[in-house]
DNA sequence: ATTTTTGTTAAGGTTAGGTTAAATCCGAAA
DNA sequence: TTTCGGATTTAACCTAACCTTAACAAAAAT
């Protein structure tokens, strides 16, 4: 059988770092397209199809960020990782990585790139539906990183997040302030539909209510028989 | 520009084929010093600096793998390359494992050595520069020399770090305030992930744990089922 | 009114991790 | 070779994290 190689569009403005992160790729295995900047790669996207960017945040003329903003728009699925300085402060990042799949501090090691790739790229293929694997939400006042399993809220100590109770608020955020079907959760999460199981949901519910009670603004509500609902009020004012 | 040939070291016990091989590849550029085995090889390889070994595994003396681990010790870099009989599946494995770069069937197709030699030699040329191969890290006061593998703390007396010490700290290093995964840590370190290196890596974290007190500020949390962090706090304020 | 679903707290059991110490490995020196 | 010493692994024991289950109360549906 033959495999049609994965194809990367990365986006770097270092020609140099530019040219040896595309060789080292190529040599395993991907197919890999090199953009010097952000204009250049929002063109080479709209050409074709990729299964991976990797952009560089740091660019003239378009920044990776604004970049990943309209690849968004184009296409909801492909992953992206942002390499960035390792000086920049946390908060900054912080708003603009929701909608990043991972993200590196350059320098970085290069088996260590190869690592995260794989794991996204096996992500994706498992996830038979689609749901880009985001994992920074903004919940109200809560900052929720579903990597590193936290919840910051102000300047407060974070709070630690169980896998069950980081995965069902992360899909609650997938669904902010719409349905978020009971039997989603049980077989994304679960993995199995039954009365323990949903019973058991029952109480992460309840443990997530007790760590938004923080925030007033955020709630989660019941749809009786259907599923839960994580409200954001006056998100927009 | 000028450039040296590239120097490889080739230990293959059988005279006919290691002379015309050496020719071969002298042909091709490559400066080659042929050992007759082992032993030979183990000393020549101390004498001068090569770009790459070849080794052929079944040999008198001492075998290719052997050879492998010595040079290793040595040398963590150099790019070493098996000549194995095609019959050995097991043992290619475990020649993987004493950090072979590559092997190759005998008899083997002359190009297909060329060709590997040459991925080689091109992905050690790109590592070097796509990893800014890190080797000096500031983790809150501390100072992490991973080269000499020691640990600074002030005017304190440097902390000595085992290899194994040394490359755990420098991963998580790399992966500074973000998640290390455990299993790239045991894949990339112990080569193998199983219940007893998950545990190893455990003590070791432990050990690092200890030395990283004398800063407060620098600590190692875990993300249960997921890795670790080393977290630098107010790293600038 | 009765049944079903949900809210919530707490107990129980399982697994992962923290830590120390003993055992083993392994190269270097004697 | 034997022995020594550092490095690493294995063992052991303990704590913390996690998840499920049970139990009972409250709300919603029938």
């Amino acid at each position: 059988m033959e495999t049609v190689n994965k194809k990367i569009l990365l986006v770097e403005d270092d020609p140099n770092f530019g040219i040896v992160l595309k060789d080292y790729l190529s040599m395993n295995d991907f197919d890999v397209v090199l953009a010097k900047n952000g204009m250049e790669g929002f063109e080479k996207f709209k050409k074709d199809n990729y299964d991976l960017c990797i952009l560089d945040v740091m660019m003239p003329y378009k920044d990776g960020f604004t970049l990943a903003k309209e690849i968004r728009e184009k296409n909801e699925q492909v992953p992206i990782i942002f390499l960035t300085a390792k000086t920049m402060k946390e908060d900054v990042l912080k708003g603009y990585k929701a909608g990043a799949d991972d993200y590196l501090n350059k320098p970085f090691d290069s088996e260590v790139l190869l690592f995260k790739i794989k794991a996204i790229m096996q992500r994706k293929a498992s996830d038979s539906v689609a749901d880009s694997k985001q994992f920074e939400f903004q919940i109200g006042k809560f900052h929720l990183n579903s990597k590193l399993r936290f919840l910051t809220y102000g300047d407060n100590e974070p709070i630690k997040l169980s896998p069950k109770e980081n995965e069902l608020l992360r899909l609650l955020a997938l669904h902010e302030n719409d349905l978020m079907p009971r039997e989603l959760a049980l077989t994304k999460i679960w993995r199995d539909d039954n009365y323990f199981t949903s019973r058991s949901m029952d109480v992460y519910i309840a443990k997530l209510r007790k760590y938004l009670k923080l925030d007033s603004d955020v709630e989660i509500l019941n749809i009786h028989g259907e599923g839960f609902r994580l409200v954001v009020k006056s998100e927009v004012e």
